[in-house]
DNA sequence: TTTTTTCTACGAAAAAATTCGTAAATAAGT
DNA sequence: ACTTATTTACGAATTTTTTCGTAGAAAAAA
């Protein structure tokens, strides 16, 4: 399974945010996000190695390459959720989701959008009713 | 903010559902759980260095030290998850609340509990209705 | 009592992830 | 044309995390 690294995720960030970028683009988003601050080189030495990785390809054609992800935002967000639940929540999905309603973070809006969700995949054909763990 | 590491997350796990216990316990619940296997000495070493950071405190009254968490584990999984939100999903909970659903994992019985979670924090006073962000 | 097992302490090796310096090529500015 | 900026490649240093070996003390077993 693909497994980026939290640098590695950060970049991914940027290039499904804004698109394909140079290396600058994405150095530059970073910095004024974060309170991060590292060397120009050291994300363009990142993205080189998720390069090899296959999480990104890269147009050449020009002197300033321009990269994209290779992956889903989704595939990656599956594993990731996936893996986070196992560990952080021991695989219980609804103390995640208590954990998360619980912080003041999720507005109004972020809860009614949940909300039509359940609703939504309860009434679809009770795809998860039958399969008990 | 206490950031433990995967491996120390794992422990902290096996204390949180465990109870109070020892560094065999402890390995011996690791080793079997999982297909880590790791040496016993590896978490030993592990365990010693989470008392150091002070997320582990123990017993020394035996030879055989009992280990327990000094954290509690509601406020581990809040930093955790505030930031698995903001890096996985860029902030948007109800994001994440989609893909977790629409994982095979969550059966019908988390499902409705989900459900009744969100039935109840949104008749409770609609606190989360006036603080839109 | 003697041997074997279990435990802790400690240092350090190994692995993984992050960071940066330097050099060479190209492009841009003067 | 000359100097300065930018960009890539590359190797390597640094930092963080994980792993284990060894030694000595205490306990258990024989």
């Amino acid at each position: 399974m693909i497994r980026p690294t939290e640098s590695e995720l950060e970049i991914l960030q940027v290039l499904w945010s804004e698109g394909p970028s140079t290396v600058r683009v994405v150095h530059e988003k970073l910095s004024g996000d974060r309170q991060k601050e590292v060397g120009y080189t050291t994300t363009l030495k990142l993205m080189q190695i998720m390069l090899e990785k296959g999480l990104l390809v890269r147009d050449e054609s020009q002197r300033t390459h321009i990269y994209r992800t290779s992956v889903e935002e989704s595939a990656i967000r599956q594993g990731l959720l996936q893996r986070f639940v196992d560990t952080a929540f021991r695989g219980s999905a609804s103390q995640l989701v208590l954990e998360l309603l619980g912080q003041h973070q999720t507005d109004a809006q972020e809860l009614e959008a949940i909300r039509q969700l359940i609703d939504r995949i309860e009434q679809e054909g009770d795809r998860s009713a039958d399969q008990q763990k």
